[in-house]
DNA sequence: CCGGTTTGCTAAACCGGTTTTGTAAACCGG
DNA sequence: CCGGTTTACAAAACCGGTTTAGCAAACCGG
């Protein structure tokens, strides 16, 4: 019964067993070249006799690496998740991780803070996405130490990031609803994970309105403050929103959206009302995830090289980590508007909408 | 210039700069009720002056926890993120991971070796999905004395796991297409991630297919092993297979797909080869994944509780790694054939479908 | 065969914390 | 005011490895 509980073998015991010192053991492993060669391969088989692995946790407290990347993300995990976007940069995240013999680390609030999910994160460094670069979290991980990239955050200036052209891309959005002939335009936004910061104007959602306002304002239209909802990034969120806009007396002929997910949503809310879309309803979306051209109808929406995103931010964030000094690099990546099926002619009589729901 | 490189603040310089020693620094943070009130609080004060936090590897290493788990798969992480199916999983290992304060931890081959990533894995308990039990890894993490639970394994008694009713699921997909009337019917499967264990019939892929298989044999239909095909479980995987199948000369009415995500590529295939879904090909999916109600056609597929499989194995994660002796238990979730519009009755004559295509 | 280098290994210090053990001063009942 | 307990903190051991410094034996050219 001298079995019981197993313990795991450290180094030592694999110094007593082969009748060597640690340091012995650990050459072994790290470098055999120091040591006799059938000295070093008695080593490894008694280590692997005795089913020794070093421990992680103490190889990275000698050695100053972890060899793990954070993503770090102020919602709760279980909601980023739920939009397929998230998904497919994590693709270009693990792809680049990967490559370099990185592991990932999701970090998200842990009881509601970020700054302690962090204290607890073992990492070398982080992608940080969606948090505008004032939030205070930032400044502590600057502080820790840890180098970091900017994804989809207000652009600060002595920070390396990855964003792409929000604002261009929306823009294309609203100009093509307004050529399409569309009046009564409303924007369904991304909701803020809490609720300071609500209308960060350098954030995605404050360059992504500047972009459709744009859109719209150059084609004479002027947007009511009214006109724009918002709710959370997901199908959900979207099927929610088109709902509260309609039940709210609002009749717009054209929706810009500024997720797919919740794009999608609008899809299903617009058959659930009873609208045609494109005939009684045009959808835009943003970010044109894999499934987008694949739902009914195929929507149209404004594409971002999402996968690349991710990569792009996990490159540069290793060239921080492994040559410290680096000038601050800002990655810019483009978006192109495409059109599909979810858009059509603004319908002749606003009239014609009304009736059809009757 | 004295301000090069700032090192991080550790235990021994706040205790130097409150003029204490390292054990009332630690107390201060950890265990107040120790100090004197005002002692604790001038600690803490000295502490964040100096930007100190204390070192999470370190802490790690006396605590023997990591507050982390893992998520290990067989694939490279960038393969599997590309399936919606792995975003609502993770949705629910979030969840329950979150609500229990740990962060998540994403394991996937290193440098082609599943032993090597599982190395640098600072973690407290693996979720290890779609790994047969018998695969040597699995034996080396129970080695390690590391808890686990198994998802979408073969099921190995002495191990707790989690599962849903592939087989039945299957079985009921295979019926329903049966029922309609058909009688050519082609399976794409998913391919595994490594050429070894390819039909390993305790797994995922192999439990579907003995399901399908129940299913046409109850109706007197014997599946020709030709007909079974596999690819990657993703959009791109069931779009090139259904491809496949075709230029093999292959004229099915109805296709069993083991993911959603490739049937999503599968109707995509289908639209592209001037195939009309229902009328000329069924289609039958795997997940009901979130879009899958939304494509065009609406998907007919087996439902699965992704993010409540994903939430009860953390669960039972949790629940060995909090009291280590515990009986291992296995959880079976329940699958249901959901019908929508990708799949109708038979074409009448098998030449119609041919003369389409022409 | 002698001084210097190389080989092969070990002892001890270290990474940055936590925890156990120890100790001086304050407190306290009798 | 004296022995015993409590309070408030410090010293040292420890977590499980790596790395530096060091030491004895073997080797080696002259």
């Amino acid at each position: 019964m001298e079995e019981r509980t197993p313990r795991r073998p450290k180094i030592a015991d694999v110094a007593r067993a082969a009748g060597v010192s640690k340091t012995a053991v650990s050459f072994a492993f790290n470098s055999p070249d120091r040591l006799a060669p059938e000295t070093a391969s008695r080593i490894r088989d008694v280590a692997d006799s005795l089913g020794y692995r070093p421990h992680p946790v103490a190889r990275m407290l000698t050695q100053r690496q972890t060899l793990t990347i954070g993503v770090l993300t102020p919602q709760a995990l279980s909601v980023i998740f739920s939009n397929p976007f998230f998904g497919a940069f994590s693709e270009g995240v693990a792809l680049a991780a990967e490559q370099e013999g990185y592991a990932l680390h999701f970090i998200s609030p842990l009881h509601g803070s970020l700054a302690r999910a962090m204290d607890h994160a073992t990492v070398d460094g982080v992608v940080v996405v969606g948090l505008s670069a004032d939030h205070p979290e930032v400044e502590q991980i600057r502080a820790a130490g840890v180098p970091l990239v900017m994804v989809d955050s207000s652009a600060l200036q002595d920070l390396p990031g990855v964003e792409i052209d929000d604002e261009g891309g929306a823009r294309a959005a609203a100009e093509h609803l307004v050529v399409l002939g569309h009046r009564d335009i409303v924007i369904i936004g991304v909701e803020a994970p809490a609720p300071t910061l609500d209308l960060d104007p350098g954030g995605v959602m404050g360059r992504r309105l500047r972009g459709y306002q744009a859109g719209l304002a150059a084609k004479g239209i002027d947007l009511d403050p009214s006109s724009v909802v918002v709710a959370p990034a997901s199908i959900e969120g979207g099927l929610v929103a088109l709902h509260r806009v309609w039940s709210e007396g609002k009749r717009p002929t054209g929706v810009l959206v500024m997720s797919d997910a919740m794009a999608i949503g609008v899809l299903r809310a617009a058959r659930e009302l009873g609208l045609r879309v494109p005939e009684d309803l045009s959808v835009v979306g943003f970010d044109d995830i894999d499934v987008s051209q694949h739902v009914n109808p195929p929507l149209t929406t404004v594409h971002q090289p999402i996968r690349r995103k991710g990569e792009s931010a996990v490159r540069l964030l290793l060239s921080v980590v492994q040559r410290r000094d680096r000038d601050p690099e800002q990655i810019r990546l483009e978006t192109r508007l495409i059109v599909r099926a979810s858009t059509g002619p603004a319908p002749r009589r606003r009239q014609e909408v009304d009736r059809v729901r009757s």
